[in-house]
DNA sequence: ACTGTTTCGTGGGGCACCGCACATACGCCG
DNA sequence: CGGCGTATGTGCGGTGCCCCACGAAACAGT
């Protein structure tokens, strides 16, 4: 279990918790939530990734944050609303340590670390969704998608992972083949490569570069640092 | 004092915090946050309108969320960041209960109700910035400038306000001629008129018509009840 | 080896919005 | 009543992404 949230609590609270805590292995493409469906479960990922979408008119999406170890997926459920309003996505298979909701409200209730945790995290989250507001509304695709990937690559760790244009194009609201023009212009500026779906980041300096400067102000939220934009 | 976070409060509650409140008259324009600065007030509109801009490049501006007497800004004071991200400016003038926030923070930590108050309407919070990203992302500037005056008219109960078309360009994102061409088209189908920023809504139906359907998604977000958009 | 599936590439036409620049109209105030 | 500031209207070229459609290439299973 690395879940940095679950691995910020006082060591009692955690051995209290783990009793309920199971492990899952999540494969890509998983979908955990779904819109207007009910959260039974809350998930704290380990080392997958979860993406969440929102959905418009049944046809397009927009990725409006990414959870990763750092953070946790139905923490609402204890703050009284227990409906999920976006499709929650594994965009990197792993684990998430599994709660389900009633074991989890109960302690949330009782346990004022793990609530000021929590809070934390969701301003955190809300700083993400401004951030990708603005991105996608104003910066262009190759931008955007240099940013996706750097982000990728800072939650993972690692130059390379699977991602397909496919999944690409929902993430980023856009059509595929914008991703795959995009993605076409940076393989050719050399700066990253991909075949089917195995993406490796060759330069990063380039990357960067290329990317808008949301990636910047948005990095860290993934680090240890909280970001600067909170309301 | 007519802020609806604050009259959900229970009396004593009230009467405890009315002692460090005192009403500010605030004008449109005036701003309230600037990104980047230390916030020293928690601020509860009561008859006014305090919209948030995501600022982007020093150039370009996104509404990212509209707080009227639902919703307070500033909370995340009490969260440990206070910090704001945002330039919080005034859409509508009127009167905002202020409280220092220093005073707030004593009261949030040791008020459990306070707390939930806050923590629900920040996930209502979330829920308006997730809809504004799709909406300012996939639809057509119109139907965006409809449901940003069915919000408006909403909020503030009144078919008449004001709101010139650099404001709405501002808010939307967009340049300033592109809201003279959407208003224009608007007042063409004689749904709305408007004359050096004085807006009428003539036909609300009709410009319910022609809004996207994030409207009816959010409208419920100014009223009384809470969205379904949690995660 | 054949076939189906997934993934990626290309082309043509269209349009909403962009940036820039300038023109008009209304209302306040001296 | 005339000037001036705020608010609104118009025109033009550019472009990023849209939709639609088809082609190519790599991999998996029988």
């Amino acid at each position: 279990m690395s879940n940095r949230l679950l691995a910020g609590l006082p060591l009692d609270d955690i051995t209290r918790l783990v009793a309920n805590i199971h492990n899952v292995q999540v494969s890509v493409g998983t979908v955990l939530y779904e819109p207007g469906e009910v959260i039974k479960n809350i998930y704290f990922p380990n080392d997958s990734l979860i993406s969440l979408w929102a959905l418009v008119e049944e046809r397009m999406t927009l990725e409006v944050a990414l959870v990763g170890c750092e953070g946790v997926l139905g923490s609402s459920a204890a703050l009284g609303n227990n409906v999920s309003g976006v499709r929650a996505i594994v965009q990197r298979a792993g684990t998430v340590s599994c709660i389900d909701s009633e074991h989890f409200c109960t302690e949330f209730k009782k346990n004022f670390t793990l609530q000021k945790i929590i809070y934390c995290y969701n301003s955190n989250l809300l700083a993400q969704v401004i951030q990708i507001a603005v991105c996608s509304r104003f910066h262009l695709l190759e931008a955007r998608l240099a940013r996706s990937l750097l982000t990728t690559r800072d939650r993972l760790q690692s130059e390379k992972f699977h991602l397909t244009h496919e999944f690409l194009a929902h993430a980023l609201g856009v059509r595929r083949v914008g991703v795959t023009k995009a993605a076409s212009a940076l393989q050719q500026k050399q700066i990253i490569t991909y075949s089917r779906g195995n993406i490796e980041i060759v330069d990063a300096y380039g990357l960067e570069t290329v990317s808008c400067r949301c990636y910047e102000l948005t990095k860290n939220i993934g680090g240890n640092t909280l970001s600067n934009y909170f309301i």
